[in-house]
Parts: structure tokens; C-alpha cells; sequence
DNA sequence: TTATTATTTCGTTATTTGACGAATTATAAA
DNA sequence: TTTATAATTCGTCAAATAACGAAATAATAA
């Protein structure tokens, strides 16, 4: 149970919500979903660690960045099928079509002229 | 969101899971429960209210006693899927098998036998 | 009626959680 | 090497949560 416990509490939570459903297109960098999000650095870190402990996430380095993206290859079911419910649920949301409107914007700039603070509206 | 929230949030407790896989065969009296989970009344009733209020549960009075049972009707599909999700996740749980076959011996006493503060091992 | 029982509501307390900034680590750039 | 940047870890604080017991409510039983 405490499996169980683990993923459904790691998805029940906005934040972490919005973060999987930016990744939905693919990876991300971490200053990409810090600026998309408008929390401060440590905050998203915590929770896509707590997404990863989950094994929602999987990570890789490219240098000084970090990026994210979906672990679907994760053959825990539970993971893939509360990822599905999430895509079917939330995908005429306000808050997640907003989100991709910016995440737009955002995919237009580089990292380098993205990641100093920068906030995008 | 915040509905999917509510719902996930609901979901994502290890006494709520319990009750809801308590459920699954059918209705059953908050005295039923508490004896099932060793709790005290007031925190089961905080618990059944949180899962009614998500849709997880209806509830119907006879007398003294009121019932519970899951709301599969509950045209949502987020609770139907997220019903389905916990039962496939949990039946070979260690902690769901146990309360089965406590409840069982739950279910052969009468209520008003069962229901005086009394402890089932 | 009065007493008892089933459940809920309310107030309190301890724990967990989500947010932040400061300090730390690791890498890239100057 | 020194400086800057990306990300994480750590300590702190406020808000949310889960537990309890006491009191309130509603129904039955005596």
C-alpha cells in the first residue's frame, strides 16, 4: 500500500500536477519549468524530486542543466495509467492550457537568455 | 484542477484507501467501519465525509445507523477510474487482505452485538 | 419520559507539507 | 583561476492534515 500511498500522494498536489503535464510534449530543463511555474528554484526542485522518488520522472545532465521528462517506460502501471487519468483530466483545464500557452513562449527563448531569473508573464 | 485535486487528494490516504477497498463488496455502516479500522468514530466520520465530498461515497440512513457504499454511478469518470486504479493496485496488498478477512468476521455479527465500543482482532 | 446508541461537529494537538532564502555543489564561461 | 549559472540541500516558518476526546444530534430502547 504504501506504493500506493506514494504515487497518488505525489500527484495530488497542483504544482506537481502542472509539472507533469508540461512534460507531456517532452523534457524540460529545470530553469524551463522553474520559470514556467513563477516558484522559486528550490521549490520545483523538491517537488520533481518528489515526482521522481514517484518514478513519474526520470533525469539526465546535459552539462549545467538538468532536464526532466516522463517516465512512461516506467512498466509500473500504476504510473502510466494515473498519468493517463491525468492527461484525460486536465487536458481542457484553465490553469494547464494557460500553462502550455507560456511554455510556448518559453521553448522560443534559449537557456541562456532564459535562466538568469527571468520572469515570462 | 481543483476538482482533480480534491479527487486525488481524497484518494491518497491509507485509512481512505482501506475504507474504500472495504467497500468494494458492498455497503456498510460507519459502526462496521470503525470496528474494521481502529480508529475513533470522530476521525472515521472526517474520513468517510472527505471521500463523500469527492464523490467516492453515498450514504443512506436506517434508523440509528447510516450506510455507506462507493458511487459507482457517479457518471465522474475520474472517481470510476480512479476506483478501478486502487482495486487493481491493492487487492494483493497485505494490508487490504488482512481487513477482507476481518471483515468477515465482522460481517457475521449483528449490528447490535458489534456495536458497543468493541474491539475485533 | 429517560437512557442508550450511532454518528457528526468542534476544539486541540502533533505531524506533515509546501513555500522561501541561504548555503552548497557542479559545471561552464571569462 | 576566478566568476557566474543551474540545480540541490538544509533550516525555518506558516498552513494543512490526521488524530483524539468532549459535546451535540438524532434515533431507538427501556
Amino acid at each position: 500500500m504504501n506504493k500506493v500511498v506514494e504515487v497518488l500522494k505525489a500527484v495530488s498536489d497542483p504544482t506537481r500536477m502542472r509539472i507533469l503535464m508540461s512534460l507531456m510534449n517532452g523534457e524540460l530543463c529545470v530553469c524551463r519549468i522553474t520559470a514556467l511555474l513563477d516558484l522559486a528554484p528550490s521549490t520545483i526542485s523538491k517537488h520533481l524530486s518528489i515526482l521522481r522518488q514517484a518514478k513519474f520522472l526520470k533525469s539526465r545532465k546535459d552539462g549545467k542543466w538538468i532536464y526532466f521528462e516522463l517516465n512512461d517506460s516506467s512498466q509500473e502501471n500504476l504510473v502510466t495509467k494515473t498519468l493517463e487519468l491525468l492527461r484525460k483530466n486536465l487536458e481542457n483545464d484553465s490553469i494547464i492550457k494557460t500553462d502550455a500557452v507560456k511554455l510556448g513562449r518559453i521553448l522560443q527563448k534559449s537557456r541562456e537568455e532564459l535562466c538568469k531569473n527571468q520572469k515570462i508573464k
